[in-house]
DNA sequence: CGAGTCGGTTGAAAATCACAACTGACTCAC
DNA sequence: GTGAGTCAGTTGTGATTTTCAACCGACTCG
């Protein structure tokens, strides 16, 4: 158990969340579309036991919901919330550096524009100079959420 | 330990390097300068044996490098690789994800564009349309690193 | 009726983690 | 030149988590 107290960071309370050993993946899978306990259970290879913990954190943090998908008997399965699917942008990023530098640059898996079947990039954008930032243009600050003085994050 | 072989995807080669409970924010501690051993351990709470583990594996990993910053004694601190600052916009997504679901939309840190001060979003983009891309008008397809016929991903 | 599926629960063994104590190389104050 | 302090660890022990296998209940299908 972390010693701690939560500190004024995002990225901690995002990680207490879902960054242990299995979240993340149990999330891809839904992404994918394998929604169902067995599936998702044989998929990872996770213990039994830890989907239905995992999952259940899940729920009650309104990531995932449970929808009933038969009657006789009933059988749930899961799904993402719109909290979940907003979690894409960090699993592409996560993706797309493993095709970078785990994966030798050949992506297994490529995401492409519908639009045009150019493959995306993923990388911070500014709405007001319409350009895309790389991480040496960026700055931080004291956001409206910040309530003691903790130390700034670099990226 | 994971019991099935590494599948086809560049999100689970990922999070079998930095998917666990601290190597993430061990590397949101390095991106904000805290780069010795006793300032990231007494920062994040975590044991040492468990410290000296994760840095050892992200040094192994080459994410990041252990360099000296003395003599008598000899000391080192952790730099990010190249390949380790490519991970910010993974970190950065789930920053901004944390931001408006974990932290109730007050971001307690925000990062600006440093040109003209614009807090700065993380989305998809494509390079040809010139366009931001939502997660509907995203595709997969099996990228020239794929060996087998494993799932797509849906985001 | 018997076998099979799905979504779990339970219990025990194994692995991992947290915590405290200790170490070595050195510095600095006295 | 002794004593306290710092930094970056290592070691040992007990607590917590994870894994693995077995079992269960509700139901369907043959």
């Amino acid at each position: 158990m972390r010693t701690q107290p939560a500190v004024e960071c995002s990225i901690q309370r995002t990680l207490d969340l879902i960054g242990d050993r299995w979240t993340l993946l149990i999330l891809r899978d839904l992404f994918r579309g394998v929604r169902r306990f067995s599936r998702i259970q044989e998929d990872l290879g996770i213990a039994k036991n830890l989907l239905t913990d995992r999952l259940g954190t899940l729920v009650d943090a309104d990531i995932v919901e449970r929808v009933p998908y038969q009657d006789r008997p009933v059988r749930h399965e899961y799904r993402l919330t719109e909290k979940g699917r907003a979690l894409s942008p960090a699993l592409l990023a996560l993706m797309r550096w493993g095709d970078q530098y785990v994966s030798g640059g050949l992506a297994p898996t490529e995401l492409v524009h519908d639009d045009c079947g150019t493959r995306l990039e993923l990388q911070p954008w500014c709405t007001t100079c319409n350009v895309p930032v790389v991480p040496t243009d960026i700055s931080s600050r004291p956001g409206p959420g910040r309530h003691t003085g903790s130390e700034d994050i670099r990226v």
